[in-house]
DNA sequence: GCCGTTTTCGGCCCGACTGTTTTCAGTCG
């Protein structure tokens, strides 16, 4: 876990501890931003600390600071050892189970000591439990179902499985009489790599009806609220889902609200109390007066703002670049022009050549690069030098076959422990397109692995580097490299970072795809495709280079050919 | 505990649903 990962989490523990213990809820809070912005951070907090900047971090006062400081030289907090004694760290985690808030826990702790999970179980259990003020027979039946699906640890989802899953569910709710309009919202919407429950928005007169409609669909296993204008369900394969259910007039407000981020909300909002304004889920309001509301862009509008795309609303820096008329011209889907990151059955991909660039041409794509893996990549059954020859006939058959599309002949190449490439010079020269990409050796200590592949990237026929941490979302972490370094040397000797589109990858994430652009350095935005359909996928990039504030200009495959031509071969366009 | 074209002190977003309430507190998003 990295430095900025456990000082974040530290604080999170911090604000959950003085929920608890019934401290300012506005201290509570200062705790729970400072831990989001410093999880958010660009860049490393070591150095950071070492310019004495702390507190330039947003949310990071003199006392944060310090405590941040200290963590950092001894490795520990005292202020949180002393917590941790008033408060045990086990009863803190129980906060996660749903409908047990800090209020109830801490009866629980003061009157019926239960520190842990087990010590919950057995007083749920016992007579005198209803003696607490608040509890009935109802409450102990939600604590127990909350239990349970604590104890299943409900993960996140991914972005790629929530997303489908999503338009599943719209298109259901669409066939309840009387709903329009209806629309994902909640981080789904802001695309975020992973989301904890799909929020849903619709347009209807009869929300009572069409909330209890909501509660009997098919995909329902478990319903958790049942009102006029909200309904809360487990779906089968275990999502929880939010339907929330307006008027014509307030549906422009209700999906800013419930898009969020609640970050980005409580800024909005603040900025509507100084002109006197009031922002709510059903409008923008200035006094009893309705000023806006019925779609989203008006509410931004007035007051005084841009609309901002969902995908940035997390309070990084949108709102002041709103404000100051700076906001990015955001890359869209209609603007890639062609795919550089896709494999066959020539390695491990299940299609051929010719599927995969009938595929990209009906996508409307200039070009697809067909990038098999080399030698090395033994159970990806990479390309041996001979072989990597054969398929090129084939592609050029392929060629001949299949007009209006421009056909390229790559590879993924393995960069060996050493830095060196899987293939010689000699054979990369031939290639259209050398992606470089890291499948073996990713224990690799920092400092070894940064220089690895800033060799790789060294190498003349190279043109960008794949899935630059090698992460797996909620399967395996990033491998330990300095990506600083990394953006400096791609940016130096003409090379481009990837965005791999593939669900599990997202990589480079929202944050360092940032990072990569206020360096300078170019990115290309790609499916890593093993199936036609895979090709699809490019949305899932295209969202996670928006997060990152990525413009156009910043992404080399929103090039015609021409260009995207005289970039491969070295020459600025 | 943070923050300042209201402020170095006094603010800090807003509403729905539920259960135990008899007028509301707790939880959630």
């Amino acid at each position: 876990m990295s430095i900025d990962t456990e000082i974040s989490e530290i604080f999170l523990k911090i604000a959950n501890s003085l929920d608890i213990l019934e401290d300012n809820p506005f201290k509570i809070r200062a705790y729970r931003n400072a831990a989001r912005n410093i999880s958010e951070l660009t860049e490393d907090i070591k150095t950071i600390a070492e310019r004495d900047d702390l507190t330039k971090i947003p949310g990071i006062g003199k006392d944060l600071a310090d405590k941040v400081k200290e963590y950092i030289t001894s490795g520990k907090l005292n202020y949180y050892e002393d917590l941790k004694k008033e408060i045990p760290e086990e009863l803190v985690d129980l906060l996660a189970i749903q409908g047990l808030g800090p209020k109830m826990l801490s009866k629980l702790f003061k009157e019926y000591h239960v520190t842990n999970l087990e010590e919950l179980e057995t007083a749920l259990n016992g007579e005198d439990i209803l003696k607490i003020h608040g509890m009935g027979k109802k409450k102990i039946e939600d604590l127990r179902r909350g239990i349970v699906i604590f104890k299943e640890s409900k993960q996140r989802v991914n972005l790629g499985i929530a997303l489908p899953l999503a338009e599943e569910i719209i298109r259901e709710i669409n066939r309840i009489h009387g709903t329009e309009g209806t629309i994902y919202a909640g981080s789904l919407r802001r695309m975020k790599e992973t989301v904890g429950d799909i929020d849903i928005l619709t347009i209807a007169d009869n929300g009572k009806q069409v909330i209890e409609e909501f509660t009997k669909m098919s995909s329902v296993k478990d319903v958790l609220a049942s009102g006029d204008t909200k309904g809360s369900i487990i779906s089968r394969n275990g999502i929880q889902v939010d339907l929330r259910v307006v008027g014509p007039g307030s549906y422009g407000a209700a999906l800013q609200y419930f898009t969020g981020s609640q970050a980005h909300n409580v800024k909005i909002r603040t900025i509507g109390v100084k002109k006197g304004l009031k922002i709510n889920e059903y409008g923008l309001f200035r006094g009893d007066k309705t000023i806006a509301g019925e779609t989203e862009k008006d509410v931004y509008y007035k007051l005084g703002l841009p609309l901002i795309p969902p995908e940035i609303r997390e309070d990084r820096g949108e709102i002041e670049a709103a404000i100051e008329g700076k906001l990015p011209n955001l890359v869209e889907s209609n603007d890639i022009k062609g795919d550089l990151h896709v494999h066959t059955n020539w390695s491990d991909g299940t299609s051929s050549i010719e599927d995969m660039a009938r595929k990209a041409k009906k996508l409307g794509y200039e070009y697809i690069a067909i990038t098999d893996h080399s030698p090395s990549s033994r159970i990806a059954n990479g390309l041996s030098i001979e072989r990597l020859y054969e398929k090129r006939e084939e592609l050029e058959s392929v060629r001949k076959k299949v007009r209006g599309i421009q056909i390229l002949m790559g590879s993924e190449v393995d960069i060996l422990s050493d830095g060196t490439l899987d293939y010689p010079d000699s054979v990369l020269k031939d290639l259209d397109v050398v992606i470089a990409s890291v499948h073996i050796g990713f224990k690799m200590e920092r400092a070894k692995m940064t220089r690895r592949i800033m060799k790789a990237l060294t190498n003349p026929f190279v043109n960008f580097l794949a899935h630059p941490t090698g992460r797996l979302i909620g399967e395996r972490d990033p491998y330990e490299v300095d990506l600083d370094d990394i953006f400096e040397t791609a940016k130096k000797y003409g090379k481009a970072v990837e965005v791999n589109s593939h669900y599990l990858r997202l990589d480079l994430k929202d944050i360092n795809v940032k990072r990569a652009i206020d360096k300078g350095t170019d990115i290309v935005i790609s499916t890593d495709s093993h199936h036609p359909d895979h090709l699809h996928q490019m949305k899932l990039g295209v969202a996670t280079a928006r997060r990152g504030w990525a413009e156009k200009k910043n992404i080399i495959n929103t090039k015609r050919f021409k260009g995207l031509s005289n970039w491969l071969n070295g020459f600025s366009s």
